[in-house]
DNA sequence: GTCCTGATGTGCT
DNA sequence: GCACATCAGGACA
């Protein structure tokens, strides 16, 4: 069994600009070692920035909760949550401490541990393993034992990667209602793996 | 291909 | 109560 390449990305790496942290997430490696001990891994290949207080779609807008006090905490942990009653989605949590933001990962070009993300989706493959922020976390095994940990180390871990040679595209977040206006989607251009081309519409895959 | 719906937990209003 | 950063599967065309 292989471990993944690259090297970790320090806090220091989180404590910025969400959306300069969004840009730049692209082309790392979201890690996973599972609880038998196999490292599962893929190149981020789509983003979202939710940013503070301000941002409506931001679950900070709400303020400091139970819930939201992870998002005001340390930048470079984990912000795992669960939503319409069955999916966990992943964050990076941005931005200096008292400043609610994340980074939602949507989309990984799966790397290494392929027989065993096909065998968590239940056989899908190809297009339908991680082109999807509830899909990603399916096939690397994270749920709730994953929120608020550390991401430099231990079993989550976010490690660089090389540029991928291509575009890096922008747009509208997918799937809220609020703050549509605001393109702080951003993915690879091309990346056969990114959850919704532009240009496709609605609802679904 | 498009459209629609069901499954379903959680936190805030 | 209800909104919600979703996905899968079925009905059509």
């Amino acid at each position: 069994v292989e471990r993944p390449p690259g090297r970790i990305l320090p806090a220091r790496f989180y404590a910025r600009d969400t959306l300069t942290v969004a840009r730049e997430l692209l082309g790392a490696r979201l890690c996973r070692r599972t609880a038998d001990g196999v490292w599962l891994w893929g190149r981020i290949v789509e983003t979202e920035a939710y940013v503070g207080e301000t941002d409506p779609a931001c679950h900070g807008a709400a303020g400091l909760t139970q819930r939201t006090r992870i998002l005001y905490g340390a930048p470079g942990r984990s912000y795992v949550y669960f939503s319409y009653g069955m999916h966990y989605l992943f964050n990076t949590v941005t931005e200096r401490r008292g400043f609610p933001a994340a980074v939602l990962v949507r989309a990984l070009d799966p790397e290494g541990g392929l027989e065993r993300m096909e065998r968590n989706r239940r056989g899908r493959g190809g297009f339908l393993l991680t082109s999807g922020p509830a899909r990603l976390t399916e096939a690397l095994e994270i749920g709730a034992a994953e929120n608020d940990v550390p991401l430099q180390g231990g079993d989550l871990q976010i490690r660089d990667g090389a540029p991928f040679p291509v575009r890096i595209a922008c747009g509208p977040r997918i799937g809220i209602r609020k703050a549509v206006d605001r393109p702080w989607r951003f993915w690879l251009a091309g990346n056969p793996y990114v959850s919704r081309p532009l240009g496709r519409t609605g609802r679904g895959t």
